[in-house]
DNA sequence: GTTCTATATAGAACCGGTTACATATTCGTT
DNA sequence: AACGAATATGTAACCGGTTCTATATAGAAC
C-alpha cells in the first residue's frame, strides 16, 4: 500500500503538501495539485482515514446499532441511513443485536473503540443497554430512532402513527362510510386506536362500540373479528385495521363469507408491509416513512457532527405516515350508486413536524 | 477520552505495559494486570483501534458491499454475517449501492479508506464494478455471495438451488406422489427446472409434459397455470412450485376450484418468503439458506484473514438448500388410504459440500 | 527599491497506540 | 557463588497521516 509519503516522493513535493492537497486546507500551488493528482492514481494511492483520524479526531464512520435487521423495517431504515451517510463520505458499521440486549452492549462498546463520530439506535431493550447508551451519549451524538417514549439519548426521530391512522379514516369518511370498524389493540397500537375514535367525533360520526373488536394484532385475528363484526345486524361498511397482517385476514374473511372487497366492504391497513401490495385486491394501507427515518436520523445526526454540535438542545423529530391507496377501498354500496373503481396506486405525502 | 497513557499513568506503569496488557503480547506481572485493570474501568478507558491498526495493519473491520438491503434475502444474509463477525470482535461497514453500480464502486473505495481488512459482496451489476472488485482483491480477501457464474473474486459461496429442488421433489415422490406438476420457468430458475426432470426421472417416473406449465414467476401465473392443469383429463395429485408466490397462487386456485389442500394437493414451493409460514396453510417450501451463507461467507474471509492467507487457492463453497416442511403437503388421496395431517414445522437441514 | 501581504513549501511535532530493544529482576542449576 | 533462562518493565522508534511553525518567493503598494 502506497502511502502519502510515496505520493511526495513521486510528486517531488514533502509530504505536508500531499496533506495539504488531500484536506483542502492550506494553500498548494497548481503545478504541485497537477503532480500530486498525477503520482495518486498512478501509484493507486488512498488515504489511510484511520491514520488520519488520530489528528483530526474524525473517522467517517458512523454507528447504527439495530435489533431485528431482518425486519423489513429496519432494513429498509438502514438502507436509506447509509446511503445518505455515504452520500457525505461517511461509512456505517453495522451491528445488529438480533434482539439481544448484551450483544447490543456489546456492540455499542465494538463502535465505540473504533471511534464512530455518532451512533443511530433502534429502541433499547434493557435499562442496562439504555445506560450503556447514556454513557456513549456523554462522547457522541446518539439519534434514537422509532417509538420510544422517554428520549434517553441526544435526539430522537420517531413516527406520529396517530396522524395516519386519522389519514385512513378521514379517506373512508370522505368516501362516503359512516359505518366503519376498528380491529386491532387498544394498548401497543393505542396511537391508532384513539385516532380512530377522535377522527370519527371530529366528523360528527358515532363511535359504535359494536364496530370495535380489540384483540391481537395479526391474520387470525382479523378473520375472526371480521366474521364477529358480520354476524351482527348491522355490519360495517370499512374495516380499519391495526397493521396489514389484520387488514389481510379481514379481506379472507370477507372472501370466506361471500363478500366482495371493495365493492361491499372496504379494507385499510397499516404497515405498508412488502405483502400488502401483492395481495388480492392490493391493500390501502398507513405506509411508515422508513426511508425518510433513516435519513432524517442521519441529518439529525450531521447536525450534531456540524461546527454548532451544543447549539441546540435535544429534539424530537415526528414523522407523518403516508397513505397508500390502492384498491382495497371504494365508496360505500349503499343508496343505487354504483361502486367506482378507485384509481390506482397513490400517495398522500405526510410532512413532517419538529418539536 | 483517556488514553492507553492515562491510564499508564494511574496504573503506576509504562504505557508499554499497558500495551502489552491489552494485546496480551508480552509479560505482564499479575500485580500489574491487575493495577491496569482497575485503571481502566475507573478511566472508562476504551482502546482506539484506528490508532492501534497504524502499526498492527489490522482495523477490524470487514467490508460487505450489498445491491438490495431491502430484499429479506439480503437483510439475513447482512443480520448474520455481522453477528458472526462481532463474534470474532470485527465490525461490519455496510455499503448498500441500491443496484447502482456507480455507487457500488463509491462504496469499495471508500471502504478501502476506512482500511476494511476484507470485502464481501453480492453478485457485481456491471464490468466496471466487477474491475473494482478485482482490483480490491489484489489488496485484500474479497469472497462473493449469491449466485455467480464466474467467480472473479477471491472466493466464493453460493447455493445449490438445484439441490433444493430435488430434494421438494423427491419428498414428493416418497409421499406416494406420482403426478407431480412443475410450474415456474425454465430460464431463471432453470435449475430448479432440470432438477425437477432428472429426480422424476431418476425415481423412474415419466416425464408427462401435461404437467409442466412453464410461464412467469408470480401469483396470478400460478392462478392460471393451475386452472389449466386441473381442466385435463388427468390432474396432479402434486405441484412444485418454481417459487412461493406461484406456489400461493396455486393454493389459491385450488381453493378457488374447490380443490382442498393438502388433502387433494399436496403445494410445494421455493425460497421461503415471510409470507409463506402465515399462509393457510402454511406451505412447504425449500429455504435458501440465508443465515449461513452470511456465516459461511465470514468463515472464508476469516479464513483468509488468519495465519496461512494464501495457504490455499480460491474456493467455491455451495450450501445445499432445506427443504422445510409445514402442511401443504400430504399423501395422495387416492386408494383408500386416508390422509394423514403431516408433522407440524421440521427442518431438513442441508450440509455444504466443497469444491 | 523597500516594505507589506498573499502564496507556497519544507520540516518537525504530534495523534494513540504497538513493538523491538535494552535493562533489570527473579529463580533454578550446577 | 556464578550463570543462564524466564519474567517484567521502561524507553524510544514507528505506523500514516495532519497541522503548526518557520522560511521563501512573488507580486502589489508606496
Amino acid at each position: 500500500m502506497p502511502t502519502a509519503y510515496d505520493v511526495a516522493a513521486k510528486a517531488g513535493v514533502s509530504v505536508g503538501t500531499v496533506s495539504r492537497y488531500l484536506t483542502g486546507n492550506g494553500y498548494v500551488s497548481a503545478a504541485a495539485r497537477e503532480r500530486i493528482a498525477a503520482a495518486i492514481s498512478e501509484l493507486g494511492y488512498i488515504q489511510n482515514r484511520a491514520a488520519a483520524s488520530l489528528t483530526t479526531k474524525r473517522t467517517g464512520l458512523l454507528g447504527f446499532v439495530v435489533s431485528q435487521l431482518k425486519n423489513p423495517f429496519t432494513a429498509e431504515v438502514a438502507s436509506a441511513l447509509g446511503q445518505a451517510a455515504r452520500a457525505r463520505g461517511y461509512g456505517v458499521v453495522l451491528a445488529d443485536s438480533g434482539g439481544d440486549p448484551n450483544q447490543a452492549i456489546d456492540a455499542v462498546e465494538l463502535l465505540r473503540s473504533h471511534e464512530v463520530e455518532g451512533l443511530v439506535v433502534t429502541p433499547p431493550e434493557s435499562p442496562e443497554y439504555n445506560a450503556a447508551l447514556v454513557a456513549a451519549a456523554r462522547t457522541m451524538p446518539v439519534v434514537g430512532i422509532g417509538l420510544h417514549t422517554t428520549p434517553s439519548v441526544t435526539d430522537l426521530v420517531t413516527v406520529d402513527t396517530r396522524s395516519g391512522a386519522q389519514q385512513a379514516v378521514t379517506y373512508l369518511i370522505e368516501l362516503g362510510h359512516t359505518r366503519i370498524a376498528y380491529i386491532g389493540s387498544s394498548t401497543m397500537a393505542s396511537g391508532r386506536y384513539q385516532a380512530y375514535r377522535t377522527t370519527l367525533e371530529a366528523h360528527g360520526l358515532p363511535c359504535d362500540p359494536e364496530l370495535i373488536v380489540l384483540g391481537s394484532l395479526d391474520r387470525e385475528a382479523g378473520h375472526q373479528a371480521t366474521t364477529r363484526l358480520f354476524a351482527q345486524d348491522r355490519p360495517p361498511t370499512a374495516v380499519f385495521a391495526a397493521n396489514d397482517a389484520v387488514a389481510l385476514g379481514v379481506v379472507q374473511a370477507a372472501h370466506s363469507l361471500g363478500i366482495a372487497v371493495p365493492t361491499q366492504l372496504s379494507v385499510i391497513g397499516c404497515d405498508n408491509v412488502d405483502l400488502a401490495a401483492h395481495a388480492i385486491p392490493p391493500l390501502t394501507t398507513v405506509a411508515q416513512p422508513m426511508a425518510l427515518l433513516g435519513q432524517t436520523a442521519l441529518e439529525l445526526l450531521w447536525q450534531r457532527l456540524g461546527p454548532d454540535p451544543a447549539g441546540h438542545s435535544p429534539r424530537t423529530v415526528t414523522l407523518s405516515c403516508e397513505l397508500v391507496i390502492r384498491e382495497s377501498c371504494a365508496p360505500p354500496a349503499s343508496p343505487g350508486r354504483p361502486s367506482v373503481q378507485p384509481p390506482s396506486e397513490r400517495t398522500h405525502h405526510g410532512q413532517h413536524a419538529e418539536s
